[in-house]
DNA sequence: GCCCACTCGATGCACCTGCATCAATCTTGA
DNA sequence: TCAAGATTGATGCAGGTGCATCGAGTGGGC
């Protein structure tokens, strides 16, 4: 126990961190400057938009974005305050309530992935072939199987319209 | 212009990120029971300990980490707070200053490294053959370079004790 | 029916980040 | 030599995140 990692192994892990901070500000950037909000905003429009009549209770919004409980609060905080969503109460179970998207989110989700689309073309597409974007989603799989629990969609399941991360 | 990615491309982009922040977050949390500071700390203090004399000028150490310039000048504050390094005037130019890193500074970044070098073997080297980690790093290298401008260092340039992400 | 343990979602607090801007100082060029 | 502009580093503000905790509500065992 406790070997030390070889240098290969250090190396990935500082790429691994680097050019992910790198490319992630890059498409934020483009993003902002196309004058949208962040890409958390997109994911949970686009979880909500995919959802059967587009609401969802925030668990399950959770736990589709691997993000805490209360960040998922926060964020619908933020959404219902722009029109985004809105909450409905839960008649089955009083505690909890279903966040239902708008139609100005649904619209928002779909102008955005314009946006975001073209940024990952960008940042990603062009600089790797299809055959090494397999590769390198392959090992990235690797490393986060099993760091936790991972749940990822398998590499085919990404629809026309709809990246979430 | 504005092609749209293919799901190769999109797919890639979805486990990059997740899998760094999941790896990210196992590892902070590592750092965190063990008891240390968050990875930003270790790194400056890395950056440090292995200038000349021990002493950067902030310019410097923000431009090795690659974080903005008001996020530096936070950092050392707390790093300084907590005697870590400390703030020396620079003579040559009287904007500027020099940080040096202490003895606890130096001690504590060996400290972590014990840390966090067996959490980068537990949630990497343990997971890939050293020749795919370095396909990994190869793979990531080419989403790297060019997003704005980067500088990586080449693969060998990791010695016993020390990345710095 | 009742109690206890659990789940759901919100929130106060501390801290951290990005952005804009500031004052001090240095450099350049006429 | 001096004014204009660039560079260095700090900071006020708004917002985002993690952590702990809370109150409301549910459900299982007795």
């Amino acid at each position: 126990m406790k070997r030390k990692p070889s240098t290969e192994a250090t190396s990935a892990w500082i790429r691994l961190m680097r050019v992910q901070s790198r490319v992630l500000d890059c498409v934020e950037q483009d993003l902002k400057k196309a004058g949208f909000p962040p890409l958390a905003w997109y994911d949970a429009l686009l979880e909500l938009s995919r959802a059967p009549s587009g609401e969802l209770r925030p668990v399950e919004l959770e736990r589709q974005m691997l993000i805490p409980q209360y960040s998922t609060s926060r964020l619908i905080d933020r959404l219902v305050d722009e029109g985004l969503a809105c909450r409905r109460e839960c008649k089955i179970d009083k505690r909890g309530q279903f966040v239902e998207i708008t139609e100005a989110g649904r619209e928002l989700q779909k102008r955005m992935w314009g946006a975001y689309s073209a940024a990952i073309e960008k940042y990603v597409g062009s600089k790797l072939s299809d055959a090494d974007a397999v590769k390198l989603s392959g090992l990235l799989d690797r490393l986060g199987c099993s760091c936790g629990e991972m749940k990822l969609p398998p590499v085919v399941n990404v629809n026309e319209t709809s990246p979430s991360r």
